[in-house]
DNA sequence: AAATTCGGTTGCATGTTAGAACCATTTAGT
DNA sequence: ACTAAATGGTTCTAACATGCAACCGAATTT
């Protein structure tokens, strides 16, 4: 997908970043999760380039994010958000939920979130522990975990030791 | 930043993106919240190459998210995390969240977060509603706030209405 | 005093992107 | 039924970004 792979490294940031780590495709997500689901509402709506939407559309299919099908009358493709998509959205929110605050529109908030049900904005995206409270970023560190190979282990040890 | 640029867009996420939307920018913040400090730490620890390490921070330094300094020792600079910096942790703790599960390491997880005083994990990034509990993807859905111009509000309405 | 480290800058080859032109199939209009 | 336009792409090319290697000045180490 681009330039110098980040494959090869044992991180969930830069093996989830091989899959979405490029502008267009989380466009392109944002806008699933509103509803497009044909070739030209995406490229209507952001002003992609043809080429570029078909490769990011593929590598969605390939990775499972988007599935394409045919649509209800038949005639032409869909793209529909699986459940590893939907999964996106955590990362999603929590991407808008920073702009929302740095990058503000004037007027105030450009979208708000509510549940479907209730129609109740929901909470904005924070770290939290399990019993609920909320965690500014200071107040979390990491450590650690059977997946972590040693030259990371040691490398984050070393780290936090200096903090 | 980039080829084309997302500025013009009225969207929180077009926003943001055009701040951190290119791998490498995202890979040098993991860094930094893991206690990277120097220009050769960030370079050793991804195998990026100086140039764009140079380009990247100045962007991130230009942003407001790392600030640069005098070392204590006075010699080199160093960059450390800003607050608007520290905000963007719910973005890579989602991102990562993602990662651990749909790009798992074959022996469990390789990041551990933690509360700092307690020990205690936290809790997986979810959205919530405001009473507290977890909300699935689909149980969301995006209104129109004040923010938003006239173009993405009917686009936004249209599509809501047929799903 | 010489060699190494640190934090870059510069130049070049190569890979990606953006835009335009083209094309086959389906749908809409007359 | 015939034509025109829309849809969903593919292909080509120019422009730009990336990645590597070489270089460089200042500071530290040997």
């Amino acid at each position: 997908m681009q330039y110098k792979s980040l494959a090869h490294m044992n991180c969930s940031l830069a093996q989830t970043l091989e899959v979405i780590g490029e502008r267009w495709t989380l466009m392109i997500l944002r806008d699933a999760f509103f509803g497009s689901r044909r070739f030209g509402q995406f490229q209507k709506s952001l002003g992609i380039s043809k080429n570029i939407l078909t490769t990011r559309l593929n590598q969605l299919v390939d990775e499972g994010i988007l599935a394409k099908q045919p649509s209800p009358d038949g005639a032409h493709a869909e793209y529909r958000l699986t459940e590893k998509g939907y999964d996106l959205q955590p990362v999603l929110l929590s991407i808008m939920h920073w702009g929302d605050k740095h990058k503000p529109n004037e007027n105030g908030d450009r979208l708000i979130f509510i549940e479907r049900e209730t129609g109740e904005p929901i909470a904005p995206m924070t770290a939290m522990s399990r019993d609920g409270r909320a965690l500014a970023g200071r107040e979390i560190k990491a450590t650690p975990g059977p997946g972590l190979d040693e030259p990371g282990r040691s490398q984050l040890l070393r780290r936090s030791e200096k903090t």
